[in-house]
DNA sequence: AGATGAACATAGTGTTCATTT
DNA sequence: AAATGAACACTATGTTCATCT
């Protein structure tokens, strides 16, 4: 059912995406192509570019989870255009948190693998 | 042709494991399954076990990029057995300080993505 | 053209199987 | 049984396509 963070070697794109659209979705307003132009922005310097198709994925596990749910709006701007913005629902941002939570545990573990690998390859 | 290290999120694992095998390569004399087991022993604490058939496959691509050679030997030991060694080529102690040069810009890049995930979603 | 999403293709890795000693 | 490796299967991700505004 519920994807997996990792197979015990490193975090997965997908669980690393859903983490920072967590973070996103508690605070910036923007639907889906946004917050991938926002990241691929955010990470360009670190050659990291994430896709579109990943992106809504992750939006899509989401749901599934029942941390967010999404309302189609008018895009805020000149042009009539409906485009999904999400929101968190009534249990969302608690479950959102035990997510991060469990995030954080994954992002120091592999934090230390591969400072593991730094130290035992050239030191 | 040769296989890549990342596609800009973080380092496959297979690159993890060639780099890992190049430095005990350099430092122990030890076969295949053997070199999994010390792996496995020193990964153990942060829950990654690393799958013999993926050394192998890491070890096959050395050998592809003339690093390494491998040459069948008696196992050190009691019992008489043949077993894979491997050894640096002529030119592979070269093109593995090459290999590891490459792989420490990469383990420090992922270390830095992985760090602005702590930060932008934890503080 | 921009936005969403599905469909399809590929790549990376894991599980199982075959062979030999 | 231990060792090596191939074959096969599965999952994660990327590329392309379809639809709608």
């Amino acid at each position: 059912m519920s994807e997996q963070i990792s197979s015990g070697f490193l975090i997965k794109q997908r669980a690393f995406l859903k983490l920072y659209l967590i973070t996103l979705i508690e605070n910036k307003y923007l639907y889906g192509l946004k917050l991938r132009d926002l990241l691929k922005d955010e990470f360009k310097e670190l050659g990291f570019q994430p896709k579109h198709p990943e992106i809504y994925k992750a939006l899509h596990d989401l749901m599934e989870q029942g941390i967010i749910y999404q309302r189609k709006e008018k895009k805020q701007g000149t042009v009539y255009q409906e485009v999904v913005y999400y929101h968190f629902t009534d249990e969302g941002r608690e479950k959102a948190s035990a997510y991060k939570k469990l995030l954080k545990h994954e992002l120091d573990r592999c934090i230390h693998l591969l400072q593991k690998a730094v130290k035992d390859n050239f030191y």
